[in-house]
DNA sequence: TACTATATAAAAGTATACAATATTCGCCTA
DNA sequence: TAGGCGAATATTGTATACTTTTATATAGTA
């Protein structure tokens, strides 16, 4: 079994409903769909990181052609998903232990940058603490069912929000592509700690964020993403996916 | 005259011999060269922030089919360079005010990161202080011959060396986009201020880096990046140029 | 046996052709 | 005359076909 198999076109997210504006929906065209599908493929493991993915495969799984898969590729490329060497291949970006180093270092940066300008612009306040408030019962809930896949959505939904407040799409922007990957490194890995300390955890970084304190709240940004998955042994892990993979391919 | 006109396809840029080892020599695909020329196009003021980017046109003028242009442009639609609106079209991305202190925002940050990272690595020692230095003075030198456009690159150079230091790609990779951005805002306006004070401040940075005082350094980047371009009516440049265009074209 | 060269196949790069969608402009109607 | 409907055109989205490059396997030679 190939490693792209299984994968398949996902359904649009229907667009959430604002309360004060219609969203204006856009046609999502099939390369976009296809960036999505790779996406949550490399999340659940279905690719793993190194992994060989050739268009006609991927294009015949999809159901489409190769045009919408290769401008998928190229986004995806450019943003770091995957790796390509022209004539050879493209392949999943490897993980190592300091690309996560990398990837949080930037993410970091990104979103202390993006509190702090919250902060500068007087967002602390409700109903944006309010609206983060809901994210965090929203992952407790989740944390109490045992919903490991809800619980990462709302802590990316949290930080997501927060980033949001700053108002700099060229920020929101970048965040979203690292985000997109530490989705895929986040998704071969369980949780470098329990679910409830990390609720706890959002609590105090909403504490910080109400105070103001820009120096305060950049430190418990680096605290709470840096010890996030930084000693989890990434490479055994996928490792390990892999002979799981190749064992399952045998049968 | 339409606004794609005149581009054209530019030659692979040699790549830069290192001491150390062979550079791994990839073969640039056209949809590769489409986005270089693009960019440059853009730089020189051919497109403007705003204009349309018909596909075809594009590809005729190019020499080059469709494929590769419509892969170029995702690749900068994903990078912020190009807004698309499915079935409707593709423009060079609108430049506002506002969008100018976004990307400044987002630079200072990652900069700032990176210096400091390149600090706490220990390598604010020679011979990294003589690169970033002969890199200065290369912008002397093109300062005194009045040489507007190597003075920007050697100014990107400086930069992009200061970033490399941090030894992040992750982080160098989202500065080269952002990088490209300010090269098309800045080609199209003069600078703020003289080429000697900006000789000057890189002087200043380049010391404070090799004192290596975080607090400091950030500080002189934020002042450095900040001021540049603040104070140009971007808007009324770009109309400026526009009328400019439409005349030439009338002829 | 080991190494090289050639042929074959696989996959990416590119070009052309077709389908779907949006815009524009003219015409009709109220 | 103003507004809306609809056909024609322009442009993007997608699929298929062809070319070039790389990798692999096989045969030949030292």
């Amino acid at each position: 079994m190939s490693a792209t198999d299984r994968l398949h076109l996902i359904a649009a997210s229907a667009p959430e409903v604002s309360s004060t504006a219609f969203v204006k929906l856009q046609p999502r065209t099939l390369a976009h769909q296809v960036i999505d599908a790779l996406v949550a493929g490399a999340a659940e493991g279905l690719i793993l990181p190194g992994d060989r993915i050739i268009e006609t495969e991927l294009a015949l799984q999809l159901g489409v052609s190769r045009v919408p898969v290769r401008e998928a590729l190229r986004v995806l490329e450019s943003q770091g998903v995957v790796v390509n060497e022209p004539y050879k291949g493209i392949r999943l970006t490897p993980v190592t232990p300091e690309r996560i180093d990398w990837l949080i270092e930037v993410r970091v940066a990104l979103e202390t940058t993006a509190a702090n300008r919250a902060i500068a612009r007087g967002l602390n306040i409700e109903p944006h603490l309010g609206s983060l408030g809901a994210i965090v019962e929203d992952m407790q809930d989740k944390a109490a069912r045992n919903d490991v896949f809800g619980f990462a959505t709302a802590d990316t939904n949290f930080h997501r929000a927060l980033c949001a407040l700053a108002g700099n799409t060229v920020l929101t922007d970048m965040w979203e592509m690292l985000a997109r990957q530490m989705t895929i490194i986040f998704g071969l890995s369980t949780l470098g700690k329990p679910m409830s300390a990390i609720v706890e955890e959002h609590r105090r970084m909403l504490e910080v964020f109400r105070s103001g304190d820009p120096v305060d709240m950049a430190r418990e940004i680096n605290d709470h993403i840096d010890v996030q998955i930084h000693k989890v042994d990434i490479e055994k892990i996928v490792a390990q996916r892999r002979s799981q993979a190749d064992q399952a391919a045998s049968l």
